[in-house]
DNA sequence: ATGCTGCGTGAGAGCGCTCTCACCGATCGC
DNA sequence: GCGATCGGTGAGAGCGCTCTCACGCAGCAT
């Protein structure tokens, strides 16, 4: 600090960069902007000045200025529970605001899951608050998206939209083939009565990895028996519960595909608590491969989903819708079956 | 929409709301602000001018009148990866996200490891863009809080600052009361040879709980045998390797203090690879009450540590500083042991 | 009546940036 | 040699809010 003289208390602005670069403002702020058309002499003064006061730009005045907020919003619909007990969403939260992070941009996250929160939610971002929204653990029809985008908000979802011809953008991972997959294994491993306990079925991925089930046994040629099939949550409990009584309506049971590794590990226990041995009596695929997966014992076999690749893929299909290209509507991301011990 | 009119596209402003309701745009701002001086028909006649529009102010330009961004950062010292996985910064993230949100203010987190990682968010913070910092996971005597402070931007700290005498506000739980809850038990119960896997000594939950480990023997004049504590991270991998050493030094250990439920899921691992039983043949007690110490089995005997209470206590600190009051420096809050299965 | 105090209000000047527009000199074609 | 072109630049008008200031109009004491 060898000089503290003017410059002391609140940060430097535009017009300093500008005074000690001996340019206008306007160049400074070509400059900084990364505009091309500059002289390399001005070019290199204005980076020095900048550099030297260590400046940043004072984001609300270049928000004021460009009617862009420079922010994203993660949008879950679920409890602020789900979301940070749920590995699905933090994996998610965690690889789009790296990528979000990276473009420069921030990243706010909320959880809501009353209609009262998604009205609230709407005013909010259309009083341009947000460059663009990324819309988690969408139920039923949920109007929310074509709602942000008849406001002209950019909106990327996670799953595929349940409404028929939808337009919205989003990315997915390959639910009806990673289902398919697990019950190919689990048939062709010798299984004979294969049950499923599903994901929501107002959900997208709870419907398409029953979907898959389903699909499987009939290009088989087998039944499809509806007491094989229990309807589950994603959640540990939901997952014991509906494995419980399955094991009651059909003993013979002696494989399950559970829509969610979370479901896995509740369907596991109970099995065992039912007396029979996991692998052994009845084997177990899950959905996700969470850690837990790969460390619990014995390790889960499961259907891999890309859940960074998910993160990722929103982010840079919102960053490109506001980049105004036309990016395609939807991704589809592979998934992959994870031996392990279970099945 | 009867009224298609003018209005259309982009967002009412101030202006819009003043005109509908007849009167100047100062007047509005006081209103929509919570001013006192306002007369109540021209209060009653903007609230329902701005309910009609559904007017939200725009936080950009307010931001750049007021000065104030009405967002505070969440800063953790650790990888993106730890902030993820670890269920104390989730827990205390998620308890500041919602005390803040209420608060009308944003949140923005960012995990940063580096020292540049350091460098560069004082630079972002010194521009003010944030109106506060809640800073976790301090290492050593780290002089980010102190430059922060400098530059006039209030932060508030997770556990108590590992220098003397410094003057920095912080909220921490009782590590050392812990602690010494822990030891004391493992004492009572007739255990002998009580181990301890540490946390790292470069933070004052390490520290503070290796002090009341060691406290808790020399009160109950019994010797501090060096051989009896390994140093851990924290993680479950740390506290697995820990414990391996520790039985490899004495096989007599019947018992050991982990310095976090991880490292006690960790030392229970290598307990049970070892050979032994755990509780039958070591006891084990951690520090959290993570909750999977509750679900996993047997479950886990710990130190319930208050995480949303540290995390709204540190929201409420910092809010009460950037409104410029004066609360007390530091937050101790209580901790308590939590009987289960493994001792 | 006259001067005070108030309170409620409106005018207007910014906050720090971006972006359009006009301008300048240098280069180009014919 | 002259207008046309073009890259580089600066002046200046906002973006939507807050906040200071001054003003009008009660109501009060004198």
């Amino acid at each position: 600090m060898t000089d503290a003289s003017a410059q002391n208390r609140s940060a430097p602005t535009l017009e300093d960069i500008a005074a000690r670069a001996s340019v206008s403002r306007a160049t400074a702020s070509r400059v900084l902007r990364g505009a091309t058309n500059v002289s390399a002499s001005a070019r290199a003064a204005v980076e020095a000045a900048a550099l030297e006061l260590s400046y940043t730009p004072n984001r609300a005045a270049r928000s004021l200025a460009t009617g862009r907020s420079d922010s994203v919003v993660f949008y879950v619909e679920e409890t602020e529970d789900r979301l940070f007990s749920d590995p699905f969403f933090l994996g998610v939260l965690r690889a789009t605001h790296a990528a979000v992070a990276e473009a420069g941009l921030q990243l706010v996250f909320t959880a809501a899951s009353t209609a009262e929160d998604n009205q609230r939610f709407l005013d909010y971002a259309s009083g341009r608050h947000v460059d663009g929204v990324l819309l988690l653990s969408l139920h039923g029809k949920d109007e929310l998206p074509d709602q942000l985008e008849s406001q002209g908000i950019p909106t990327v979802l996670s799953g595929r939209p349940l409404t028929e011809g939808s337009s919205l953008f989003y990315v997915d991972a390959d639910n009806v083939g990673g289902a398919r997959m697990a019950t190919e294994h689990l048939l062709d491993s010798g299984r004979r009565t294969v049950a499923t306990v599903t994901g929501p079925q107002d959900m997208c991925a709870g419907q398409d990895r029953l979907t898959g089930y389903a699909s499987t046994l009939e290009d088989r040629g087998l039944p499809f028996r509806p007491e094989l099939v229990a309807p589950g949550q994603f959640s540990i409990a939901s997952g014991h519960d509906a494995m419980q009584r399955l094991l009651e309506v059909e003993p013979r049971i002696d494989a399950v595909f559970a829509a969610s590794d979370h479901t896995a590990i509740g369907a596991i226990r109970a099995i065992e608590s039912s007396g029979r041995r996991v692998f052994d009596d009845v084997a177990v695929i899950g959905f996700d491969d969470i850690r837990d997966a790969a460390t619990m014992s014995p390790g889960l076999t499961t259907v891999r989903q890309p859940i960074a690749g998910i993160g990722r893929g929103m982010a840079e299909l919102l960053l490109r819708r506001i980049a105004d290209e036309d990016p395609p509507r939807a991704t589809v991301l592979p998934v992959e079956l994870i031996h392990r011990q279970t099945a």
